[in-house]
DNA sequence: TCCAATCTATCTAACGGTAGGTAGTTAACG
DNA sequence: CGTTAACTACCTACCGTTAGATAGATTGGA
């Protein structure tokens, strides 16, 4: 799906204010006046704003498995930890913003359908590359249990970007996660 | 601060309305609907919507903080820590909604400044409670290994409603709420 | 005790502004 | 000529907020 240019002009400022303060933090109006053209024009690209929504929370997701790679290919199952504790914390404190997905699905019962699934999707991916991860360590667990200990530190993590905004430290979400790291 | 009976209505499906979709997801209209009386009256009761938010906030955090009780008084450290996941899961499970101040915590940035500072307080406020209650245990901690304790806990329940509630799976909090206490 | 003043809680009506969305037009390009 | 990507101009619905009025209860003084 190649997009147009002002596309992802489009999709860039609707991560950015969502990532803020949520799917209603986002208005046609408001991108239209960040990417300089009027707000039917963004009509154009994104038809309604579910549509535009759901387009925002999917290119995030591919995004971040992209960024984290083939799960088979990975160093060690605790480096790959890191570098997944590591993508939060990029997140947080080089873009200065919450998790697009932590904040959708804080909210995502009142969601419309289509962008509360691609939030779903978020979650299920993740958990879904980091069980992968995780079975590559040399004690043999339980399926279930890597399971639940992929959905620990998902949820971990979210969790620490939200406390660490919301008493303005960065360091909280380090040492939250450092912590994780060490069980 | 006593408050009228349709004050206490008032805050009540504002709570419910923030607690499914953020600040954004209730308004002055709605809520008039749902109490049965014009909108007009709502502003009666809370002059602007940065008034009712915050109080909105605020009676959530006087209760939450009032439904732990004395931190002095519980019967040892690990009860007092699964009362504590306890009330998260009410909020989930019972209520069948997320907890307030982790969508508002999510949303902070986008916030009016009242009411972020009030979301900031009920973090402020629950990890004093728990470093008093770690504080009890026999095993002598520093003071900040106790507040990062505090803060992975508060974490990792904010982060598992979430992640529960984004896979309409309430076991997935039982799920890691299990493994957060057996550490 | 009666009356006037005040308070509480609500109403109707409207304000300016913003929301998402649409119909029809225009300009540039291959 | 058709496609792409923008435009102008508009619509309906909703937003928070305010002004002004009103009915009923409460209260304080003559």
């Amino acid at each position: 799906m190649k997009r147009s240019e002002k596309a992802n002009e489009i999709l860039d400022v609707a991560e950015k204010m969502a990532r803020q303060g949520g799917y209603n933090n986002f208005s046609f109006r408001e991108i239209a006046k960040a990417v300089d053209v009027k707000s039917s024009s963004v009509h154009y690209h994104f038809p309604t704003k579910d549509d535009l929504g759901a387009a925002v929370v999917r290119r995030y997701t591919d995004r971040f498995l992209d960024a984290l790679g083939d799960p088979e290919s990975v160093e060690s199952s605790e480096s790959a930890i890191a570098d997944y504790i590591g993508l939060y914390r990029n997140a947080l404190v080089d873009d200065g913003l919450m998790c697009l997905c932590g904040i959708m699905g804080a909210e995502v019962e009142a969601l419309p359908p289509i962008v509360g699934a691609e939030a779903r999707q978020f979650f299920e991916r993740n958990i879904k590359w980091l069980v992968a991860v995780l079975s590559q360590t040399n004690v043999s667990n339980p399926a279930s249990d890597l399971r639940v200990r992929a959905l620990h530190i998902i949820a971990t993590l979210e969790g620490a970007m939200i406390v660490a905004r919301s008493l303005d430290d960065h360091e909280i979400f380090d040492s939250i996660a450092n912590e994780l790291s060490s069980l």
